[in-house]
RNA sequence: GCCACCUUAGCUCAGUUGGUAGAGCAGCGGUUUUGUAAACCGCAGGUCGUCGGUUCGAGCCCGACAGGUGGCUCCA
């Protein structure tokens, strides 16, 4: 693409996957000439179409098909752009029989404008302001019409490189009683060598998948007989998981959050009472005591929190109460959605629950923006995240819990913040909790997907619902404001993104193994040297091993660098007579091109102290 | 939950048109005593995810279930 610029390649892209997915449907239809169309949009890396067969397409029919587009290719039909008042498009869709292309017209027709967001607008042939619709577009490539705003490129000939990728279901329009449609994806670049690239790039993407990454690294396990969606950590990623806690305890101490205790299941009464039981009644693992009362295992900790604030009569000279904890909370999630550590049954919280007066909200929830801010700052997580400001759907009140009036007094309050702290929060309509609008700190995984960390969630209802108050200056009684907030959202999928994050090559800090002892050969002086060394790293809380097996150097050497060890000793007579070590420190984290030598309690002096410049340190 | 695909040793994978299972690594034993990414020899390890069906005969074909993967939907 010479002498292009950034914009018009950018352009042709659009228009160019696009075009692609045009003519996948052309091809579709060839192939199946009964096949009905729904909506063909352009993403990130390529292009799908949603496509009702009336039967599944699988892997198989891949090869057919991308022959069929390559034919349509080759045939270079021009891409013809034509109008038709919208009583006619519904003529047509009629008579082509595209009874998805027939449903988006008519609702089209009703609502009037382009207004209505669920309309796809840009799949149908209208434009993207507020008029009235009036026309719609047409673009046809050879025998094949589709309903389109476009634009496309001129022909089909004009297309770059392309590849269809895989094969899913999805519902009609996104709603899950809708008819589910094969949706057909493909990736589309300008050239093959962009493709290409793209392609190897997902190769390397899968290499550091947690998945992998905790089987290879032996971090955390899974078992048939405990049961899908309940991960178990090994002695090593449970260092991670210990190292993190300590770091998050740390902090709330800076702050003055105070840690509670509370069991992990409840009466179901609690869950009426904060609304959750109605909500996600399907989501409740139950427990039946023998004894006629029906628990379930705790699926948030709030209630709980709750009945702590309850205890006992507050002052309006007690607020704020900043209670937090690292717990373990259930829920039953549907088979499908459980994958990894992504989304589990069972997982950890860094949950904690603010109690104040509505004049410290502001106070109160900055304070949370900014540790949230250090800590993935520190972490080098801050920038490969979008914050979502989740607010109501205006549409679905019933969904809600609350005062509409608090609801839009704790809507402003967090766009301030947002707005002060530079968020460049997006407000995402319908992504708000059952009782209040949140501030949501997304990232994405190794694959693209994105998955919720950090939240500050404002909540009016539920102090409310719990009948919790306190006595103001007057004597009078006040309901508390509670804020719901993580800073790590929670330790599963927290560690998926650490590990993806770094490969798997952990800073000192959280490196389960933080120093592994090479011999040379099992002589007793060096065996004894190894013991000795060991010892003393111990005793400088260095997690290390030793490994005195009757193995080359050179393979041990690989295993460590295999396992992602941060720094390696190798003993032998050298190191025996001269009492100095030459350690072999992982490659991200040295900044020596040579190797130096040191003596014993020089390394470890080193090594310890660097190990303790874990998060809290630097940032808070 | 829905759609598609996958499941062979602890791990990574072979396994011809259906004829009764193989490799490398890891493990264990021995030889070797090793200097910065894989020493050598041997041994052991599998009701081919489970159950059922077709067949003279199933790792391979069919079905159900379980588990996993990619999406869709959901996510307090």
């Amino acid at each position: 693409m010479k002498g292009v610029t950034p914009m018009e390649n950018e352009k042709y892209l659009h228009a160019m996957r696009h075009s692609l997915a045009h003519i996948m449907a052309s091809a579709v239809k060839r192939l199946w000439p009964e096949a009905k169309f729904g909506v063909g949009p352009v993403i990130d890396d390529g292009f799908y179409y949603d496509i009702d067969l009336g039967q599944s397409l699988s892997p198989e029919d891949f090869a057919k098909i991308e022959a069929e587009m390559r034919t349509i290719i080759t045939e270079d039909q021009p891409f013809e752009r034509f109008e038709k008042p919208i009583d006619e498009a519904i003529v047509w869709a009629t008579e082509a029989k595209q009874p998805y292309k027939l449903e988006l017209l008519n609702d089209l027709k009703r609502a009037g404008t382009t207004s209505a967001k669920d309309l796809d607008a840009e799949e149908l042939g209208i434009p993207s302001d507020e008029s009235k619709v009036e026309n719609v577009s047409f673009y046809r490539n050879g025998d094949f019409t589709d309903l389109c705003r476009g634009p496309h490129v001129e022909s089909t000939g004009k297309v770059g490189a392309f590849k269809l990728m895989k094969v899913a279901g999805a519902y009609w329009r996104g709603k899950e009683g809708n008819p589910q449609m094969q949706r057909l994806y493909g990736a589309a670049f300008a050239t093959e060598k962009e493709l290409r690239q793209h392609l190897a790039m997902l190769e390397e993407a899968k290499k550091r998948d947690h998945r992998k990454l905790g089987q290879e690294l032996d971090l955390f396990t899974f078992s048939d007989l405990v049961g899908p969606g309940l991960p178990m950590y090994t002695p090593r990623g449970t260092v991670i998981i210990e190292e993190i806690k300590n770091a998050l305890r740390q902090i709330s101490k800076e702050f003055d959050m105070q840690l509670v205790s509370i069991p992990h299941l409840a009466k179901i009464d609690l869950y009426k009472t904060s609304g959750h039981a109605d909500k996600f009644s399907e989501e409740l693992f139950t427990v039946k005591s023998h004894y006629d009362q029906e628990f379930v295992l705790k699926p948030v900790n709030c209630p709980h929190h709750t009945q702590i604030y309850a205890s006992r009569p507050r002052s309006y000279r007690d607020l704020p109460l900043r209670y937090i904890e690292q717990t373990m909370q259930y829920r039953d999630e549907k088979p499908g959605q459980i994958g990894g550590l992504q989304r589990t049954r069972g997982f950890t919280v860094d949950d904690g629950h603010t109690f104040c007066r509505v004049d410290q909200i502001d106070q109160e929830a900055s304070m949370l923006v900014e540790v949230i801010q250090q800590f993935y700052e520190n972490l080098g997580l801050w920038g490969k995240h979008w914050v979502s400001f989740s607010v109501r759907d205006p549409k679905n009140p019933a969904a809600y819990i609350g005062d509409p009036s608090d609801w839009e007094r704790a809507e402003a309050m967090l766009a301030e913040v947002s707005e002060r702290y530079h968020l460049n929060a997006k407000r995402m309509e319908g992504e708000a909790a059952i009782y209040g609008p949140k501030l949501d700190f997304m990232f994405q995984d190794a694959l693209g997907r994105e998955t919720q960390l950090a939240t500050v969630q404002l909540d009016f209802a539920m102090p409310k619902r719990f009948g919790l108050t306190y006595t103001d200056e007057s004597g009078e009684s006040q309901p508390p404001v509670m804020i719901h907030r993580a800073i790590l959202g929670s330790f599963e999928r927290f560690i998926m993104l650490l590990i993806e994050h770094f490969a798997g090559k952990f800073p000192l800090w959280l490196a389960p193994e933080q120093l592994r002892i090479i011999t040379v050969n099992q002589t007793e002086e060096i065996a004894g040297m190894a013991a000795q060394l060991k010892t003393k790293a111990k005793e400088l809380d260095i997690r290390v091993l030793v490994d005195n097996d009757n193995e080359s150097v050179g393979k041990k050497i690989r295993t460590t660098e295999l396992m992602k060890v941060p720094y390696v000793v190798v003993l032998g007579e050298k190191e025996v007579e001269s009492g100095k070590l030459t350690p072999r420190i992982r490659k991200d984290l040295s900044t020596r091109e040579e190797a130096q030598s040191y003596t014993v309690e020089e390394f470890l002096g080193t090594l310890a102290n660097e190990a303790k410049s874990r998060v809290t340190k630097t940032s808070l």
